[in-house]
Formats: structure tokens, C-alpha cells, sequence
DNA sequence: GTCTATACAGCGATAGAC
DNA sequence: GTCTATCGCTGTATAGAC
């Protein structure tokens, strides 16, 4: 391979990436992640020039994961509602990781983003909430799924919904509390009232 | 009255609020709201000790408004579903002044906060929390409240939804897209998918 | 590719004058 | 109640040796 040969790069990408998702951007700093690894500042100063580069580089790598595992779903679930329930579960990973979503922190933080970061965190949430329209405008064709208004709507509340579940149960990080706020969140969705999980 | 004339405690209130909204706990300083005020960092010490009382002084101020309009919310609203409009309201207040909740904003950085800040977000999701179970438990007993797990569930559903809705809106500060998500949210919990009110 | 050394701005906080 | 002055620490970033 033509990498640099123990992986730097990717450990500091490792290690920068739990502390951005536990503590936020403003939260950690070069200090941090150097100690955490055993290296000086200095040293990631080669890797990234500065800590915005190295905050972009963590939303690009976090927002192709996330593509690659939506188009794992479009692959694998059979329906609507089997993919907004593998949505949900991509969600709750990250919680019983002991962690929030990395564009949910940013989101937080925006108004404090260099502005390359706030780009590439809107664009996330872009991608998101278009998957999202285009599964429940697939359950609402083939009819598993009910929807109540515009399926932008119905996409933003998902997308928000389990963010804000996120945020809210990671303080506890009681994992069966997301679930089942998520839960109550898609059967409003996919289930008929007499159907509830 | 008895407070020190022109009001600097309040005044700093004001802007750290803001501040801590817009920007988050680690994301503005004492010389931010120094600066602001026209006063000097040493004036801000005076008034308060070190910058976790000044943020535990913020939510308690916050928490208390809170209270107080949930209060109102008792008196003046009729039934549960209009309560939970009224509650919806409060948190598009928010965005519409170009905000974030402030214990939302918390509870993205709460590992990095104070022991004492910690107690108080988490009680002030503990309050809102036993105040939504309650109305929706009024509404299933007063049949206006479809009820589709434990009250525990959909009131932990109905905070994060809104907290999510408010922090994913707030990168483009549209309120309709808010306003829209957040009625998705309630028609699921007020209306029957037969027969809507 | 990683180091030492260093620069410089900013942070929260304190002491003491006015 | 606000100021000046100062402390000690941490922040990001750079230059240049190895």
C-alpha cells in the first residue's frame, strides 16, 4: 500500500474523531490528540496543516461511512419501513458508543465553524434528509408507509427526531430510552394503531 | 428596588445567554461578554466567581422561565393537544431569535462541563420530560392523546424530536422547515390516522 | 515523519488601587 | 463596581534540526 506505513494519519483520525463526537470542536484540542497518541503537536502539523483541515477531513470521512451505509440499506432491506428502522440503528450504534453523531456536535457548534466545515456539515444533512424524502416517498408509493404532510417534512422530522434523541439520552446513556423514543418515532410512520412493536 | 443600579448582573445574563445560544459553553469566553458590555474580564468576577457560575446562574434563569411558561401553558391551555402546541411554540421561539436551546446546547457539550452544570441540564430535561408524560397522559385519558407506548416513551420522542428539529433547522434558521417537521411530530400523537381532528 | 524549540494570542483567575 | 496589572496555563501554529 501507499500509505504511511504504521497508518498516523488514520490513528489521528481515530482518536480526533471520539473526541470531536464526546467533547465537540471546541472541546478538544491538537494537545489532546498529540498526548493521546504519544506524538507532539508538531508532528500533526505534517498530517494536517491545521485543525479546520483536520475537522474537514473527520466530516468527509464520517459522511462517506454514512453514504456507504445507506446504500447498504438500499441494497439490503426489503421496504421502507425495513430501511428507516436500519436508519434508526445507525443512529443508536453511535449512542452505544457512548458518543453523539459527529455533524449533530457540529451542528450545535455551527456558528463557531470555520466556514469549509459548516459547508461540508450542511451537506450531510442535505444527503440525509434527500435519502430519507426518498424512502418514505417509496413507502408511501408502495403503502407501508402513512405519510402525514410533504415528504420533506416527514424526512426533516425523522432526521431531527433521532438526533434529538440522540443528544438528549446520550446524557444518561440509556441506549433503551433512544429506542424506544425512536420507536414511538417510526410507528407514528409505518404502523397501522393497532400494530405498535 | 435593590439590585446595583443600572443592572450589570442582568445585563451580563443577557449577553452570556445569547452567547451561550448562539455559540456554546466552550465557544465564547469572559472576554467575549467583557467586551460586549464595555466593561473589563476583572469587572466580570466580580459579579460572578468563575465562568461555571456564571453558566449555572444561565440555566437556572433559563430552567426558571421555563417553568413558568409551562405553568402557563396549565392555566391558559385548554386541553393536551394544545398544550403541546403551546410547548412546540417555546422552542420555535427559539429559533426564530436564532437560537439554540440552551440545555440543548448544553447537552451536546455535557462532558465537558462542571459536575454542577452537569446536575442542572440533566434536571432540566428530568422537568420537561415529567411535564410532557403528564399531558400526555391527560390526553390518552381524556382521549385526544393516541398513545402508542409508554407515556415515558412518546414524551422522551416529543423533547428530542423538538430539540433535534431545532438543532438541524437552525444551520439555515428556517422556522417554516421547523414549524413543518414539528406538526409532523404532534399529527402522529394527536390525530388518528383514520380520522383527523 | 517526527522531533525540539519557540512564538504569540487567548484563556480564566487573582491582587490591589481607585 | 470597575479598573490595571499580572499570573500561569493552554491554544494553534511555525522554523528548523534530525
Amino acid at each position: 500500500m501507499t500509505d504511511d506505513g504504521a497508518g498516523t494519519t488514520v490513528r489521528i483520525l481515530d482518536v480526533a474523531e471520539r473526541l470531536l463526537q464526546v467533547r465537540g470542536y471546541n472541546g478538544f484540542s491538537y494537545g489532546d490528540v498529540a498526548t493521546e497518541l504519544g506524538i507532539t503537536r508538531a508532528a500533526l502539523h505534517y498530517h494536517f496543516r491545521g485543525k479546520a483541515e483536520l475537522g474537514l477531513a473527520l466530516i468527509e470521512r464520517y459522511a462517506a461511512r454514512f453514504t456507504t451505509a445507506l446504500a447498504a440499506l438500499d441494497r439490503t432491506a426489503p421496504d421502507a419501513p425495513a430501511r428507516l428502522r436500519g436508519y434508526v440503528d445507525l443512529y443508536r450504534d453511535v449512542l452505544s458508543r457512548d458518543r453523539m453523531c459527529l455533524c449533530g456536535m457540529l451542528a450545535a457548534e455551527y456558528r463557531t465553524l470555520p466556514a469549509p466545515l459548516q459547508r461540508s456539515v450542511s451537506a450531510f444533512f442535505d444527503a440525509n434528509t434527500r435519502w430519507l424524502r426518498g424512502v418514505v416517498e417509496q413507502g408511501a408509493a408502495e403503502g407501508s408507509v402513512r405519510l402525514a404532510g410533504p415528504p420533506d417534512a416527514v424526512a426533516a422530522m425523522v432526521l431531527g427526531g433521532l438526533e434529538g434523541a440522540l443528544l438528549i439520552t446520550r446524557i444518561d446513556g440509556d441506549v433503551d430510552r433512544f429506542t424506544a423514543a425512536a420507536d414511538r418515532l417510526l410507528d407514528g410512520l409505518t404502523a397501522s394503531p393497532t400494530a405498535a412493536t
